[in-house]
DNA sequence: ACTGTCCTTTAAAGGTCAGG
DNA sequence: CCTGACCTTTAAAGGACAGT
């Protein structure tokens, strides 16, 4: 039996009942007070407006039996927990993850999935039932759900790329799950189904020279296609890497963007840039080939 | 001219330079190792690669001369911090708040500004010099450089909102700053003026549904205009609230969507609500007058 | 090798308070 | 009052490790 924590990170152990009317209601004191953490100390006391280690620092009319002004150290009021369940697998305590709101397993079963570049495909049509007991039998499936759930591959690595200074805040369109197949549908193996994917999304985004849009439709059209051919094609190129250009750039002028990065890298700068699927740290996962541009930093290759 | 958009830059600063080759390079270990935060011991070096704390638990070849594999705790490497300016003031060492790349001492306006839901109007025209000793001169321009900046309004309350339950992530748009006026026109005083801005603004992100929007709207107008007539209007209308409608429905059926909330509440949970203009918690702080909505929460009214 | 829980770290929001 | 340095708190990313 697995442990499992309600809510997983933060729990704000605190009142629950706010008052009702605003007619003037000023805090009472309480009978001794500390300058101690209100957090920390002692067990949560529900249903009673408890201010614990308030300073006070003034007080209007100290001995009447009136109201009292409170002024001074105010924490943020408590508020309890709302339990979400995860959008993906229904279990309860969720939290925002990587743009959905998810459990932690979901989390890093995300989170490894996408730095691991794999692609997955359901053995059972991509209908599988997912719940907290099931979530694991089906990969392909609870990714799906997580893309679903509004999950962001890119924001997965934003951390690593904040430090190296690379990071620039995502813009949200709307749906921007695109790019990915329905579960209904089977992936794509030929090189035509590949390209009409890629072609599709970039009509939709309308965005033909953002290299970031072009980046997330590979990594979602990586995911969906067999990993063979692997790394063939990349020698048949020179390793300069430029990937400041245009979809149109690319498929005038067929190039090598980068050269192949192993998997695991040998110095940390390396793997951190292999795990990033966004703006810089993507620069050695990208080839242009003929017109397309293939995906080949985990031994992949589109169609081909 | 009466909008004004600001350009978005997104740049995605893509590689320079990328190593060239894809040789096997292993870490070296460093003579001695310690368990203690590698963050929180002496200065960061730079321009070396050194793991400081690394917990060595398997190595290869332990006495050869050739490369060793390093397993296990690897923490993030270190980066130099990379000062950036402040974009309001030119302050060195500043980082991102509220959207955009300031200093601590522009955070903290920002944010008052926000909360105190002032408006300011240059008295010298609107083309202050703005730098770390001459910010605090002009509170106008101030805002006005916080608002080019980037810096969104609706992001100041996030954090008490989202302890609420009630804070939805924001679907950044282009050109997200519009319906403030520019610095070098004057503020409106008519309520033809402040209609024609919300209009424009409902115009352009095509959302008259969508009361994020509109409240968005309203904040950007109640900071260009008149700050009379204050509550005057208030007292006009019963005081149920209902944020829960469209412009279209009340612009059809003008009610007053709220109660005002005095600045100062007694009440924690209606200061955190009157603070966070964006969503639920401005629920306290919208008047639907005859179509057009006004702002009263701050004692504040649009043109009339 | 994959999973999931626990824990640490980071970026950024928010609170405090002395100085003006 | 307003300002800004300094500090605390929060949400969420990332790392580690035991269980399977
Ligand atoms: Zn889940
Ligand atoms: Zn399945
Ligand atoms: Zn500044
Ligand atoms: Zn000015």
């Amino acid at each position: 039996m697995l442990l499992h924590k309600f809510p997983t990170d933060h729990h704000y152990p605190f009142l629950q009942n706010c008052p009702q009317n605003s007619t003037d209601v000023f805090y009472q004191l309480p009978p001794s007070t500390s300058t101690a953490s209100f957090y920390s100390e002692g067990p949560p006391r529900f249903g009673t407006f408890d201010f614990g280690s308030i300073m006070i620092k003034e007080e209007s009319s100290p001995n009447s039996d009136g109201p009292r002004r409170v002024v001074g150290r105010l924490r943020m009021p408590p508020v309890p927990p709302k339990l979400k369940l995860c959008e993906v697998c229904g279990h309860s305590g969720a939290t925002t993850h990587y743009g959905g709101t998810v459990c932690g397993g979901c989390k890093i079963f995300f989170s490894r999935t996408v730095q691991s570049r794999k692609g997955f495909v359901c053995e059972r049509g991509g209908q599988c039932p997912m719940n907290a007991g099931k979530r694991a039998k089906c990969r392909a499936c609870r990714f799906q759900l997580c893309l679903k759930a509004h999950m962001s591959p890119e924001e997965v690595g934003r951390l690593r790329d904040m430090r190296l200074g690379d990071y620039a805040p995502i813009v949200k369109k709307e749906g921007t799950v695109v790019g990915y197949f329905d579960e209904s549908s089977q992936p794509p193996t030929s090189l035509r189904d590949c390209t009409s994917q890629i072609i599709s999304f970039i009509d939709v985004y309308n965005c033909g020279n953002d290299e970031f849009e072009v980046l997330r439709a590979f990594v979602n059209s990586e995911r969906n296609c067999e990993n063979s051919a692997a790394n063939k094609y990349a020698s048949f190129f020179p390793t300069k890497c430029n990937a400041a250009m245009s979809i149109q750039s690319a498929i005038d002028f067929p190039m090598p963007i980068c050269e192949k990065i192993p998997r695991l890298a040998s110095r940390s700068e390396k793997i951190y840039a292999n795990y990033s699927p966004r703006g810089k740290p993507i620069v050695g996962d990208l080839l242009a080939i003929g017109g397309i541009f293939v995906v080949c930093g985990g031994a992949f290759a589109i169609g081909l």
